[in-house]
DNA sequence: TTGGCGATTGGCT
DNA sequence: GCCAATCGCCAAT
């Protein structure tokens, strides 16, 4: 799942009109992986990672940044793909509406950016986004080329698995330099 | 009921 | 590169 997203059109439906972009980084938590946030079983909060493979489960991290995330094995099993960044396409005015200026270059380039961007929140936690809604993920979009891999960004546990994918050289992935190397 | 903690970010150096 | 901010969840009490 976080190999099929890379390339995928992401739309969001704002007051202003559609704000359209491309996946260019994610990252996988499968089944029973100490780092993802299924491992200990369902819970009021994590519920949304046991659905049907393709809907949203979005959660407050440190209190500050909303986290979208896919669910990629269900129904009744836990697992997902965390979206990390994105590349606007269209209706950037939109993204941009809310809160402060910031450079097009960090709109969409980390996970809570992205999701603060597309003010997405607790809200559109179990939402089916492969089908059209206020937010959903288009069967098109242009073929990524060359994928690149590394270790997950952030985690104490688990943070050897090389379970970051991105497409290579585009210029809104979160991680640094070394990370973003084609295989690191 | 409570304390520790986390899939982050932005400001400052 | 370092560090504080900030809050819902959950395991332990």
């Amino acid at each position: 799942m976080a190999r099929f997203l890379l390339g995928k059109v992401l739309v969001r439906e704002l007051k202003g009109g559609l704000a359209v972009s491309r996946i260019v980084e994610t990252e996988a938590y499968p089944v029973n992986d100490p780092a993802g946030h299924a491992f200990r079983g369902l819970t009021p909060r994590n519920r949304s990672l046991f659905l049907r493979a393709g809907h949203a489960y979005v959660y407050l991290c440190y209190g500050t940044s909303y986290l979208l995330n896919v669910s990629s094995e269900g129904p009744g099993t836990g697992a997902g793909v965390l979206l990390r960044a994105l590349e606007p396409l269209a209706g950037i005015e939109h993204m941009r509406r809310t809160g402060k200026e910031i450079r097009l270059a960090d709109l969409t380039r980390g996970p809570g950016r992205l999701a603060a961007a597309l003010q997405v929140d607790r809200r559109h936690d179990g939402m089916d986004l492969f089908s059209r809604g206020p937010l959903w993920i288009g069967s098109d979009g242009a073929g990524v080329d060359s994928i690149g891999e590394s270790i997950r960004i952030g985690l104490t546990k688990g943070a050897e698995a090389r379970l970051r994918y991105f497409v290579a050289g585009n210029a809104y992935l979160s991680g640094t330099r070394r990370l973003n190397a084609k295989s690191a």
